[in-house]
DNA sequence: TCGTCTCGCAACCTTTGGTTGCGCATGACT
DNA sequence: AGTCATGCGCAACCAAAGGTTGCGAGACGA
């Protein structure tokens, strides 16, 4: 099946911060990019880059309120990012149970 | 629990050329940077490079042989890779349920 | 109105994925 | 043996991405 999943989508979830980023509009239930940085190790200018790129894929949609940007998961789309990852990971899982199985029948065949 | 994952192991497992290279190697049992660069759309030398990046935290190892080297992978570790992957999935995915059974409840509060 | 808070834009640095070019060693072929 | 070709490593270079600082512009509270 080889790897079939969206690449952008992955690859946004593939950087720790963005990954930390959405661990924290998950459970702050939203947040802007400079109550975000507070609880981050990066600038405001930073989390606003990659709110930008979670805002891209579709990861997190934004309303704006006065002077402030709040920006919150996208369920939805989330969820078909676990997706993908538990699809990469099943197959890799997969293929890891069929090879140890194989390998298992070789040393059966050679040792009867 | 946030995220307790290996940065290392994950961004290694985060690039797309890198994923595809596991999948090869699992596929073909194996490859030197040669073999696997004639099946992906980059360069010996860029394959090269990912190589150095997933021997360094140990998902394939290498067996020089005459000029060739074989590059192969730890299963275990890759296994370690996959645990993690469906870790960070299966938190987010909880979280989603979790928020989902909440929104519910409060609706049901206000309905009543 | 005046200060302040949040934000966006721009310039810059560093890392990383990718390329080309080269030289070296090992293996294959006659 | 001698030669050709193959596989690899090293180095220089380029572009994109994550990160920083500095700044100007709106919105808000006192």
């Amino acid at each position: 099946m080889s790897v079939t999943i969206d690449d952008e989508l992955w690859s946004a979830v593939g950087d720790p911060t963005r990954r930390r980023m959405l661990d924290l509009l998950l459970s702050g239930g939203g947040g802007t990019a400079t109550t975000l940085s507070e609880q981050l190790p990066v600038t405001r200018q930073a989390v606003a880059k990659h709110l930008g790129v979670l805002h891209r894929v579709g990861l997190v949609h934004v309303t704006p309120s006065g002077r402030e940007r709040l920006y919150e998961v996208d369920e939805a789309q989330l969820a078909r990012a676990v997706a993908q990852l538990s699809s990469v990971g099943a197959s890799w899982d997969a293929r890891l149970h069929r090879i140890k199985r194989i390998a298992e029948a070789i040393q059966r065949s050679q040792e009867g």
